[in-house]
DNA sequence: TGAACATTTTTACATCTGTTCATATGTTAT
DNA sequence: ATAACATATGAACAGATGTAAAAATGTTCA
């Protein structure tokens, strides 16, 4: 949730684009707000500590909210709330066996980000 | 900030961890909680729209603060704000020509996670 | 030096987000 | 059907976060 401005409020306080050509060129240029409001939202998921510690557990292995919550000493609710989250953003899909249901990393592309991420905060 | 409790605090309420050594192989090969904590904090800049809006302008060409103030159509020292996050996030860099200061993207790093992200979101 | 400009910083505030607690849904086995 | 268990959901609260507004810092040039 970002802007919302009678359109060329912008110019007239003080807002001074400096360099006005870059700026129609880069304007010219950039993804449709929608995408970039969509990128957000997916990185925005991967921003929390406990869902990342959930992501890099099920890296490992399947998992069921129990052993989740065993694992990050976090109660099932919680567990459960974020996983909502992660299956949202279709970063986790899950499994039924009986009364468990087992939750697992939906596919390499959630691993690359992670990794990716990884890298840049070991430089 | 995730927990703080008296150990096992776990065990004896109602985290119960179904599959005992599945948890226990799990729990010892987690990388260490600070990476994951950093790895968190590095989505989090990632995970909002103004900032992202920001790093796709900047994957155009470098910028100074009013450039981007046009850009987003918001104020300069909300972009100066931001700028300062993905600083300290080491995700731009800067360089100063008179009074103006260019903004520009640090590494091809922060290009592949935004081009790994778009790929997910666009699926 | 002092005026003009580009950027930054501080404070304040309204909104968003994660966890807890209580309750509900759904599944299995008796 | 009922008890026991696994998971999910809703409401509420505390803490985090983004933006606006105002003031400060730093740089250039006359």
């Amino acid at each position: 949730m970002t802007n919302a401005q009678p359109d060329n409020a912008a110019r007239e306080t003080d807002y001074l684009a400096v360099h006005e050509d870059v700026v129609k060129r880069v304007l010219d240029r950039q993804p449709a707000d929608e995408y970039l409001y969509d990128l957000a939202e997916l990185f925005k998921v991967f921003g929390d500590s406990t869902r990342i510690r959930i992501l890099y557990a099920l890296f490992e292995s399947e998992l069921c909210v129990g052993d989740l919550a065993g694992i990050l000493a976090l109660s099932p609710s919680a567990v459960s709330h974020q996983l909502k989250i992660l299956k949202d953003a279709k970063l986790v899909r899950f499994r039924r066996e009986g009364k468990i249901i087992f939750y697992s990393l939906d596919d390499d592309h959630v691993r690359t980000i992670l990794s990716m991420g990884m890298e840049h905060v070991e430089e």
